[in-house]
RNA sequence: UGGGCUAUCGCCAAGCGGUAAGGCACAGGACUUUGACUCCUGCAUUCGCUGGUUCGAAUCCAGCUAGCCCAGCCA
């Protein structure tokens, strides 16, 4: 049963107006990345926003790189995107562009403002293109080359597309208001001669358009309707809106903005992810520390659970940062009914069963998932040493603590009761091995009820465990301290990676499985590394810590 | 001293003149073969501030204040 009272988000709001007021009768929408990076979670919400907008309205969505300047893009760039946007789960159909493609018609609409009047070839240099721009505070003033006649501009610029000109020389401005309040409309640069190699058109072009430009031009041509993109746009918007109505299309596109999405306690911004990369703080752009697709990807997010969480962000207009424990509740919660918890031990130490007859081994039948019986069951052999997690056993216990001590009682889970009755110390007075003794009639599954006991602890039986190495990864900055010192490094937490190779799991629950599929381990969901994982050698990532981690009592 | 935008609980976020939804987080309690999950319960007399209009304002008006963005031949 679906919650249909969900209020609409300020987007929606404007559609339904639009759709209304007929100013449009369909709805296209685009997701317009340069392929000059990886994408993040930031990404994602643009991603879904558009997508979902597409598909609630019925309309269509379009996968566009918007790659207009060839200097900072890459085709392997191209390939990780589309990758991770299918993963997300956003379908474009048919509706892959590139920007690129349209070069030959933004070149005719550039032609088409030079006859209009309404663009000139300027031949200041970028420095005096600033001076003359003025300040936040002054106006503009005019550039010598304005008042070029129609005909020398069209020579001009026909002159620049056939490579006369190098890099900077000359430029096509836009003929708007040097006086503008609006810096962008201060007769904004909308195509520069770059001679470069495209990843795309390869040589054929040497001068490319500017953003401002090609953007209204690019969602005309596809008939997007609604241009969605973030907050720093906004002062864009009157030089869009004068792109597209000097270009007279039929059925202007509209564009809106939105707050883009803030994660508290990681690093989004690209250059910083770069920086990290770089001097080799992470292992690369998929370091499961980062937020990018990949990384969470590789942690073992679900596309289900991102959706999820973009969707209980919400959209505005505000600024916002978003707790991280919010993506946590989203992929416990995702993962919750359809992983198969299986057992393991991070920091083991030894449990012997004093009276369980030495060389014997018996195979428990577990379930899969206890909440979830479709996941079925498989069986675990069960036999007189076992590994226990360490902080589940204290020989002097504080109050309150219910699992392993002198004298008590706990449940293995899925097998016997067992009650402590020793244990051995090393010379440096470390807890080397556990003894006690167990009631075969309280053998999981026999519906005994004799008694009850508090606690309830996992474990895997030491001859057939498989040996396995687990990183636990948390925060990599530290939010106390703030994300970003006064110079802009990023601010480390230092304890965000550890390391542990001493860890055992449960065996044979399959080749492949074991090593796709989410472990849950007391207080903690684990993953298969997908990328560092072998049959030979177990790599799991801890994905989430949950938010109510046992603490003990003072 | 320019322009644009935003201000509702620790974090997101509804609300659009009729007397503060929801989620995360947090705190209690119940249940429990994972101290998890689940289930109850609690959590803004108040909406950045100050005035005004109104029977009535988070919502309208005025004036402040704070934060974000803009001076790339980046997107």
């Amino acid at each position: 049963m679906e919650n249909e009272s969900v209020s609409k988000n300020f987007i929606e709001v404007m559609i339904d107006k639009d759709l209304e007021d007929g100013v449009y009768d369909t709805v296209v929408t685009r997701f317009p990345p340069e392929p000059n990076g990886y994408l993040h979670i930031g990404h994602a919400k643009s991603i879904l926003l558009n997508y979902g907008l597409a598909k609630k309205y019925n309309g269509s969505f379009h996968m566009r790189f918007d790659d207009t300047n060839p200097t900072k893009e890459k085709v392997e760039f191209v390939e990780s995107i589309k990758e991770d946007i299918q993963w997300l789960g956003a379908d474009w159909g048919d509706c892959l562009y590139f920007a690129s493609d349209y070069f030959e018609q933004m070149y005719e609409a550039a032609v088409k403002l030079i006859k209009k009047g309404k663009a000139y070839v300027c031949d200041l240099t970028a420095e005096q293109i600033r001076e003359y721009r003025g300040t936040l505070t002054e106006p503009g003033k005019n550039s010598p080359y304005r008042d070029r006649s129609v005909e020398e501009n069209l020579r001009l610029f026909e002159e620049m597309k056939d490579g006369k000109y190098q890099d900077g020389e000359k430029v096509l401005r836009a003929k708007i208001d040097m006086n503008s309040s609006n810096i962008n409309m201060r007769d904004p640069v909308i195509y520069r001669v770059a001679h470069i190699s495209h990843h795309n058109t390869g040589d054929r072009w040497c001068i490319y358009p500017m953003y401002d430009f090609a953007h209204p031009i690019e969602d005309a041509i596809e008939g997007v309707t609604h241009s969605i993109c973030t907050l720093e746009f906004e002062d864009h918007r009157p030089l869009y809106d004068w792109v597209v109505r000097e270009l007279e299309y039929e059925v202007p596109p509209r564009q809106i903005e939105f707050a883009k999405m803030y994660l508290t306690n990681v690093v989004t911004g690209k250059r910083y992810i770069k920086k990290l990369t770089e001097d080799g703080t992470v292992e690369g752009w998929d370091d499961p520390r980062l937020v990018t697709i990949a990384a969470l990807r590789r942690r073992g997010f679900t596309p289900e659970s991102i959706r999820m969480f973009i969707e209980l962000c919400g959209v505005s207009k505000s600024n916002s940062s978003v707790d991280y424990a919010m993506l946590e509740y989203c992929i416990r919660e995702d993962l919750k009914m359809k992983c198969c918890r299986l057992m393991a031990v991070l920091d083991p130490v030894k449990l012997i069963i004093d009276n369980y007859p030495e060389g014997q081994t018996e195979q428990m039948e577990v379930p899969n998932n206890p909440e979830n019986p479709d996941l079925g069951t498989r069986m675990t052999p069960f036999c007189r040493e076992l590994y226990i997690e360490r902080e589940d056993f204290m020989e002097v216990p504080p109050k309150k603590y219910f699992r392993l001590f002198p004298g008590n009682e706990v449940r293995l889970m899925n097998a016997y009761f067992v009650k402590c009755e020793s244990f051995v110390k090393d010379e440096q007075g470390r807890v080397t091995e556990v003894h006690c003794t167990y009631d075969p009639e309280t053998r999981s599954g026999s519906g005994f009820t004799g008694r009850k006991v508090k606690g309830t602890i996992h474990w895997v039986a030491a001859p057939y465990a498989v040996q396995a190495e687990a990183r636990l990864y948390e925060n990599i900055v530290n939010e106390e301290a703030g994300v970003y010192d006064e110079n802009g490094n990023v601010n480390l937490n230092p304890n965000s990676l550890t390391v542990l190779k001493n860890c055992y799991l449960e065996p044979g629950v399959g080749k492949v499985q074991a090593y796709d599929r989410f472990q849950f381990v007391r207080q903690g969901y684990f993953c298969a590394d997908n990328k560092d994982s072998t049959p030979e050698h177990p790599v799991f990532n801890r994905i989430v810590s949950l938010k109510s981690s046992f603490k003990l009592p003072k």
